[in-house]
DNA sequence: GTGCGCTGTCATATA
DNA sequence: ACTATATGACAGCGC
């Protein structure tokens, strides 16, 4: 027969041409197809991880916010308002839109409710009550601003996630000493999260605990004397803020936005005197870049079909163990209904051979069958170390393999499985052995012989038509010394020569045959499992991805709603509350908290923009 | 009768 | 050159 698509061969398997057969049956050979699938999901994965990652990263950005040389030079204070979009692309932006859904802001779009007051967050922080920090400051601080009043939420502990995130974002933030508007003695937690603003006419640089507690400033003068020479901004544009008794903070900044992305065009309960322009918020580059990350990740969630929702679903999904959205086919379980089904069809098919329950029996056990999973053909393998391929699982082994070496030391069991006597020439059938239909008795014997003809192979039936003297099994299976030597004690035709080098050669390609399908199979069932493994790892780390969003957004909320808090206490010195239209608050990076002009914060803000634009060109 | 899976076999490539 | 092994392809068999 003549092979036309032999260039479709892929060049056997290399390496492995003269290995010794044991090697295979030990399963040595690995699915070297599996790998490749798995290197590719792995950088998917990678990639996602990384997005996640940087979105942790983010949480930190905007530290070109806190560059102050570099807030300086922007001269041209552009008065444009922030439409939604521009917020929605900032972190403070998302985080008005989180303090949206708190309050009375449209979460949805950014817009919020502006803060009209402005607050030394500093300030309030020590003056929030704690329990950790003594009395003394306690009552210096923020006593006078909730003295009567009921905070709608623990401040303190609002204040404390902020510390947090602050901590988070002064770790990313270069604090070079030109950035730092303010320095802080070593060892003063207070003064080193938030530093205030020094209380000088030289720049008005108000600080928020000057603001509404101007009279508690002697005890944070921990500004540098550098500070005060560092061309902030125009006088005019910072205003000195006086203390505030005011406590109706509810009434007032009930509703109140940070500013920036705090700071939306929309006004607040107190919107009475915020009908300025919408402003930048000064805050809003603190967050800018995790915001770009989140509505990335976000759209990248939607691209992918996977909603915050249906994360949410999914992830309690997850959470009850119910697994993963993978095609059935492909579960476990179903995978071991279609052993079981294997199983059945196996037994079933070998039924009509005493080798059913043997089989049947094999497959029931996970993998441990192969091509010489049953268990008369293994015993023989294992008490002559013959070939066998072992496959480390039958899933899909339906190949009733015996070793025909075996069989044919075993006549008895050679009527397990096929026999391909097809291509048994008539010629070389051992007619002759077989009586004639006619003459042949029913006795049992002769019926157990007929039986047996029929089972043996092509190459036995031309073996003995040949009257080789010895078995095929040692014809296939002993090596080539011992081969040659079992050859030469006999005297041996050229015709039986032949015949037996074409029995062994047919026989060790059949095995060959039989190894090689068990390894394709192998193979097959390795990339399923990868497949499962990605799909598994695919929905972890989408459901790793939801709750980190969630774990933003929450924090967003948080911070959201400590810069309208603090705000919203802010009093100029005739001790009305500041327009969030007008001013906004601003973090630096040793974690001050400055009040400076809304116009101010819109122009960083815009640069913190285009910043990561440049970057990605 | 047909389709499908299993198996043996051949041809070829590779070690 | 010979041997062993691997593998695609083909074909027969049984279900």
């Amino acid at each position: 027969m003549t092979r036309l698509d032999r260039s479709s061969h892929s060049g056997g398997g290399p390496a492995k041409g003269s290995r010794p057969l044991n090697s295979l049956l030990a399963g040595h050979r690995v699915a070297q197809p599996s790998s490749a699938p798995g290197s590719r999901a792995s950088a998917q994965d990678i990639d996602l991880i990384d997005i996640l990652w940087r979105q942790d990263i983010d949480l930190g950005a905007g530290r070109e916010i806190f560059d102050y040389s570099h807030r300086q030079k922007e001269q041209d204070v552009d008065k444009e308002l922030q439409d939604g979009a521009e917020q929605e692309d900032t972190w403070p932006g998302e985080g008005a839109e989180a303090l949206a859904r708190n309050l009375l802001v449209d979460g949805e779009t950014g817009e919020s409710f502006p803060a009209q007051f402005p607050a030394d967050i500093a300030s309030l922080t020590e003056a929030v009550p704690s329990e950790r920090e003594p009395p003394g400051l306690q009552n210096n601080l923020l006593s006078p601003l909730l003295t009567g009043t009921e905070s709608p939420f623990d401040l303190e502990q609002q204040w404390q996630d902020l510390m947090s995130i602050m901590e988070m974002q002064a770790m990313e933030v270069n604090t070079s000493t030109s950035e730092i508007l303010y320095s802080a003695p070593p060892g003063d937690p207070l003064s080193t999260n938030y530093s205030l603003a020094p209380n000088t006419p030289i720049n008005q640089n108000v600080s928020l605990h000057q603001a509404s507690l101007g009279g508690c400033s002697q005890d944070f003068s921990l500004f540098s004397p550098e500070v005060e020479s560092l061309p902030v901004a125009d006088s005019s544009t910072l205003l000195p803020l006086v203390p505030s008794n005011s406590t109706n903070l509810n009434s007032t900044f009930g509703s109140t936005n940070l500013a920036g992305l705090f700071f939306p065009p929309q006004l607040n309960g107190t919107a009475n005197d915020t009908a300025g322009p919408e402003l930048p918020d000064p805050l809003g580059g603190l967050l800018d870049e995790a915001m770009l990350d989140e509505i990335s990740l976000m759209d990248l969630a939607i691209e992918e079909g996977f909603n915050p929702v249906q994360a949410s679903q999914l992830e309690e999904e997850f959470d009850s163990d119910s697994g993963l959205s993978l095609d059935s086919s492909h579960s476990p379980s179903s995978l071991s209904s279609s052993e079981g089904s294997s199983s059945s069809s196996s037994s079933s098919s070998s039924s009509s051979s005493s080798a059913s329950s043997s089989a049947s029996s094999s497959f029931s056990e996970e993998g441990a069958v192969g091509y010489s999973s049953d268990s008369e053909t293994l015993d023989l393998e294992e008490a002559e170390g013959a070939v066998g391929y072992q496959p480390e699982y039958s899933k899909f082994c339906r190949m009733s393999y015996q070793d025909p070496s075996q069989l044919s030391c075993l006549p008895y069991l050679e009527h397990v499985g096929h026999n391909h006597t097809y291509n048994m020439a008539p010629s070389a059938l051992d007619s002759a052995d077989l009586p004639p239909p006619g003459t042949l008795k029913k006795g049992s014997k002769e019926k157990q012989a007929d039986f047996l003809d029929k089972q043996m192979s092509r190459d036995e039936h031309r073996a003995r038509a040949m009257k080789i003297p010895f078995t095929n099994d040692k014809i296939i299976n002993l090596p080539v010394e011992e081969f040659n030597e079992l050859l030469s004690k006999y005297q041996l035709s050229e015709a039986q020569l032949s015949l037996i080098r074409d029995i062994r050669r047919r026989g060790k390609n059949k095995m060959a045959a039989q190894n090689c399908r068990k390894r394709k199979l192998d193979t097959i069932l390795n990339l399923e499992r990868d497949v499962e493994d990605l799909q598994r790892d695919k929905a972890r780390l989408l459901r790793e991805k939801v709750e980190f969003l969630r774990s933003l957004r929450q924090m967003k909320q948080k911070v959201q709603s400590l810069y309208q808090e603090v705000f919203g206490r802010l009093r100029d010195e005739n001790g009305r509350p500041y327009s969030p239209s007008q001013y906004a608050l601003q973090y630096t990076g040793d974690g001050s908290v400055l009040l400076i002009p809304r116009a101010l914060a819109d122009q960083q803000a815009r640069r913190q923009e285009r910043k990561p634009k440049d970057r990605r060109k």
